[in-house]
RNA sequence: UCCCCGAUAGCUCAAUGGUAGAGCGAGCGGCUGUUAACCGCUAGGUUCUAGGUUCGAGUCCUAGUCGGGGAGCCA
């Protein structure tokens, strides 16, 4: 006797025989001899209905008493179904119950509407929900679609650090890794805790201080905010290469679009020019959405018919069309013209300012109606590393700009010539010593290269339509917040 | 971190400063090749916490906790 996954159940020969086990959706009982069990095990977004007879030997004892979220193991006839609804179902000959809902009372998953915030509080449990189910399987399928997008362009991903204790990532807030005691420890006097590891250096200006050259590695040492730095020697040897592993944030941020622990898909590649970078970011965004479409069918037009009613068009509109491009000196001037129309914006715009958040929503949900990557922005507003343009005044980054979503992916050029990055050092007040491999890179056989950092999670509300991060990730960590 | 809003049954929400309610879910019964089933009955409450005002507080005031929306930071 086969066991079969329920997506595999739903595609049998009519027939045949096998056994299922899953979680129990729902239960129906007709007196016309029979109950009816939506059987799910979360192979795909439909449940197996099955139909237990009254004659089986448990019927009275247990199928009568089946609730929602029982597991079961059934075995019997797969037939094409006498009812509407659905094409194949079960005919049980046999039903054994695995794990019985004790009290279907307290079972937090009933087969009822819940909002989002409360099935957050049951994450352990919220996946054997439809919205969940989807969810999980959408980021399974995008995550594999970003490694064959790679793979078949001969990208080798690349296992950055975790822990970094080269301080030298920039800015950022950062967790402190140490296994230093009561050193470590917020004193009674400093807060909350929630105050993050601002920047290596400025935590030597604390009250207490921990001597970390006791500590495990002998220096600070710091969960990632991003294995770019580190991805770039890999490209200046390996020319493709990409990153895709967990990331952390410190930072408070309380928003829809914001994790304290999310995973970040960084490419590199070597001999390209921040055209390339934005011609790579336009295909893969493609690529991944066209993936979600052609591979879950099911879950995707549940989000389209529950979630967001307009999903799938708005994937389909992105894959077929060219993402718009403008430098952000022209973005600007299309603010002030849209202000001199009449449209309000809460902040100024102004040139040598960074976009806000009304701003780029402008762009692209009201100019241009698709995603945007914006490009060349004034030096001031971004990292040391990304390279210089020829006007002096601003440097080879882009932005990709999704309606929706806002900023779904932020890239650069990066500076490959070492006396300009040197004064690009010298200029942000950045001790050129830590950075000595990175600046080993410029001095032995440079070359240009970009890169870019997509936040997977963000990917996936693009793509299911979802309103918040805490959403697509399984167990969420955010500020105040690290439950399961 | 800042601004705004909220917290009442398992869930989603009502309730003019004057007896605590509905829908859904749950339990029981009825009906039905059913499928967000349908019909009836039943159970279910320290109204977030601590103070205060008042003859009387779910309702007003203060503080706190938690949640949501927006902003900043960013991916």
């Amino acid at each position: 006797m086969p066991s079969l996954s329920v997506t595999h159940a739903l595609k049998a020969q009519p027939g045949s025989e096998a056994t299922v086990r899953g979680w129990v959706r729902t239960r129906r009982d007709s007196k016309a001899g029979f109950s009816f069990i939506a059987l799910n095990d979360g192979s795909c977004f439909d449940a197996l209905q099955l139909v237990a007879p009254t004659a089986l030997a448990n019927y009275q004892s247990e199928v009568l008493h089946l609730t929602t979220g029982c597991s079961i193991e059934a075995t019997g006839t797969l037939v094409q179904s006498q009812g509407k609804g659905q094409s194949v179902e079960m005919q049980v000959t046999s039903l054994r119950v695995l794990g019985m809902v004790e009290d279907p009372d307290t079972y937090p998953v009933s087969p009822k509407r819940h909002t989002m915030e409360y099935l957050r509080d049951f994450a352990h449990l919220r996946v054997r929900t439809n919205t969940f189910g989807a969810v999980a399987r959408v980021r399974h399928c995008l995550a594999m679609a970003v490694h064959r997008f790679f793979h078949e362009r001969g990208f080798f991903w690349v296992h950055t650090p975790i822990i970094t204790a080269s301080d030298a990532e920039g800015a950022g807030e950062m967790f402190r890794v140490s296994t230093l005691d009561s050193s470590t420890r917020p004193t009674p006097s400093s807060g909350t805790g929630l105050q993050p590891v601002s920047t290596p250096s400025s935590s030597s200006s604390s009250s207490h201080h921990p001597d970390f050259s006791q500590d495990f590695f002998g220096k600070e040492a710091f969960l990632t905010v991003s294995g770019q730095l580190n991805v770039e020697t890999y490209a200046c040897a390996l020319s493709k290469v990409y990153t895709f592993g967990p990331t952390f944030r410190a930072e408070n941020s309380n928003t829809a679009r914001h994790l304290a622990e999310f995973w970040m898909i960084e490419p590199e590649i070597a001999f390209a020019d921040i055209h390339d970078d934005m011609n790579l970011a336009e295909e893969f965004i493609k690529y991944l959405f066209k993936a979600a479409l052609d591979e879950r069918p099911d879950d995707m037009s549940f989000f389209n018919e529950h979630i967001d009613k307009t999903v799938i068009e708005t994937l389909i509109k992105v894959i077929d069309s060219p993402f718009e491009r403008v430098t952000y000196t022209d973005a600007v001037k299309i603010l002030e013209q849209a202000i001199q129309k009449g449209k309000k914006f809460e902040y100024p715009v102004k040139w040598g300012a960074n976009l806000q958040a009304e701003h780029e929503k402008h762009l692209t949900e009201e100019v241009f109606k698709r995603p945007v990557i914006v490009r060349d922005y004034p030096k001031e507003i971004k990292a040391f590393y990304m390279r210089l343009n020829d006007d002096g005044k601003t440097v080879a980054a882009m932005d990709v700009l999704a309606p929706g979503i806002g900023e779904i992916i932020g890239g650069s050029q990066r500076e490959e010539r070492l006396n300009v990055l040197d004064q690009r050092l010298d200029e942000m007040k950045l001790p050129k010593e830590a950075y000595w491999w990175y600046r080993d890179l410029r001095k032995y056989g440079t070359v240009p290269h970009c890169g870019f950092g997509l936040g997977f999670e963000r990917l996936i509300l693009a793509c299911t339509g979802m309103q918040n991060i805490r959403d697509v990730i399984p167990f969420p960590r955010t500020p105040g917040n690290a439950k399961f």
